[in-house]
DNA sequence: CGTGAGATTGAGGACACTCAACATAGGTGG
DNA sequence: CCACCTATGTTGAGTGTCCTCAATCTCACG
C-alpha cells in the first residue's frame, strides 16, 4: 500500500538521534528522546507560517510539502518519504506546509531540543547537512522539471521515479501511486486534466498501462525513459 | 557594476573555514588554506558530470548554476552570489555546471580537504548547514514561481529579488541588472522573446523604467509586489 | 441504489513559444 | 575615424501546448 516498501531514496540512517544523547537525556526527562507520532492521511503536520516548534523524521508514509500563493494556487515542492527530515527550518517560523499523504509514523523533536543537537551533539549536523544536501539536489532537478520539461516529460520522470521509489527499479510490474491527480498536477506544475489526458496518451501509446486509477505498470520503460529524458512523445 | 555591493542574501559570515585549522594547517603545507582565485565573466567553474575536486566560496561577483537536457535546454538553478557555497556534493561528481556571469573571487578548496573539516572541525558542519538550508528555502521558493506563476509574475519576483540584493530595498532609485536575457529566462522558465516582451509592457504600464537594457529602475514598487504575489497584469 | 469525490474526456481559448525581421551597441579592422 | 560585423535585445505575426470550463464516468460508501 506504501510506496517506501523498499529501498528509500533519500539517506538511510537508522536512527538519527546519537546513542548517547538519546539514552542519557531520555532517563532524565523523556522528553529529550523523540514523541512517535501517527498522522492519518489528510492531516496537517504542520502550516507554512506557523511558529516551528517541531521537528520531523519520518519512519513510514508520505507526506506532501507545498507552498500556497495568496490566491490559492498550490505548488507542492516534494514528497517526504521514509528517513525524510521535515521541518527544519533556520529562522523559527515554517517555511511551508506539510499533510500526510498516507498513514504516517514520523518521530517528533523540539525544535529546540533539535537545535542544541546540532550544536553540541558531534557529527550530528554532519549528518542532517547531508540529508539537506540530498533535498537540494532532487530540487534542482525538480527545478528543471518545471522550467523546461513538457508535460509528457514531467509525468515521465515522475512516473520512473514513483517507479525507484517503490523498489521495483528493474522489474516491469505495476506499482500503486500514493497520491491523487491533484496533487501530482500541483507537484510538477499542471492541471490534474493535462495529467490524465497525458497519463491516457501513455497508455494509448503501450509504454504503461492503467489497471485503474491510482495503480499503474510501465510495460516499455526504456520508451519512458526515452521520453523522460526529452525524446517527443509522438502526438498520434 | 557588481550586484552584491551592499546586502548579501546569503548567509553572512567573513570566513567560512575556522581560523584554528586555517593557521595550523598553512603552516605545514599551504594547501590546507583556500587558493584564492578570479574567473572572468563567461569562464566556467566547472561542469556537471565532472569529478568535484574542489568547492568554491564566492567572495565576489556572481555564478550561475545550471543543469543541461540532452537536447540542450537549459534551466538555470540559481545565481550564487557572495557567501555561497557552490561546488559541494554528497558524492564525488558535480551536480550542476558553475559559470561565472560577472568578475569573480573566490576561495577554492580541494573536496578531500573539505570533507575533512566537515568531519572534524567543530561547529562547522554545522556552518555549511545553516548555508544550505537558506539554498534549500530559496529553491523551494523558485519551485513555486516555475510551477505557479505567470511570466509577468516571474519577472516581478525576479526584479525585486535583484533589487534587494544590490542594497536598494527601500529606495527607488535604478540599478544595474548583471547578467543577459537569455540567463534570465533560463533562470524564469521563460524564452528570450518572454522576458523582453514583458519587460517592455511592466515599463509602458510606468512600473519600471528601463534607461538601457541592462539598467532598471523601479517607478511603483508596490505595484510591482502586487504583481510579484499574483495580481494580475492587465493586458492593454 | 443514491450520493459525492475523484478521474476522464471534450471543446474552445489564452498565454507563452516559434520563427523571423529589425534595432542597438560594442568591437575590429581598413 | 568611420564602416562593418557580430552580440544582444526588441518587436511582430502566427502557432501550439496546456489551461479553462463543462459534461460524463467510476467507484467507494452510506
Amino acid at each position: 500500500m506504501h510506496i517506501q516498501s523498499g529501498v528509500a531514496i533519500k539517506l538511510q540512517f537508522s536512527q538519527l538521534i546519537p546513542e548517547t544523547f538519546k539514552g542519557a537525556k531520555a532517563d532524565k526527562a523523556s522528553q529529550t528522546a523523540a514523541v512517535q507520532q501517527r498522522v492519518r492521511p489528510g492531516q496537517t503536520l504542520f502550516a507554512e507560517g506557523d511558529d516551528a516548534g517541531a521537528v520531523f523524521e519520518l519512519a513510514q508514509g508520505i507526506v506532501k510539502l507545498y507552498k500556497l500563493l495568496p490566491d490559492g494556487r498550490r505548488q507542492i515542492t516534494g514528497f517526504a518519504t521514509t528517513g525524510s527530515l521535515i521541518g527544519f527550518t533556520g529562522g523559527d517560523i515554517y517555511q511551508y506546509s506539510a499533510e500526510a499523504v498516507t498513514d504516517v509514523v514520523a518521530s517528533r523533536y523540539s525544535s529546540v531540543q533539535f537545535n542544541r543537537l546540532l550544536d553540541e551533539a558531534p557529527g550530528f549536523a554532519r549528518r542532517v547537512l547531508a540529508i539537506r544536501q540530498n533535498d537540494f539536489v532532487s530540487a534542482q532537478d525538480q527545478m528543471v522539471l518545471l522550467g523546461r520539461k513538457t508535460a509528457a516529460e514531467r509525468i515521465a520522470t515522475f512516473l520512473l521515479h514513483l517507479s525507484a521509489l517503490t523498489g521495483n527499479g528493474m522489474r516491469t510490474s505495476g506499482f500503486h501511486i500514493p497520491m491523487s491527480r491533484s496533487d501530482i498536477a500541483d507537484y510538477l506544475g499542471l492541471t490534474i486534466e493535462t495529467v490524465s489526458r497525458t497519463l491516457t496518451k501513455l497508455k494509448r501509446d503501450r509504454i504503461i498501462s492503467l489497471p485503474e486509477a491510482l495503480e499503474v505498470r510501465i510495460v516499455n520503460r526504456d520508451r519512458l525513459e526515452e521520453i523522460a529524458e526529452g525524446d517527443a512523445l509522438e502526438a498520434a
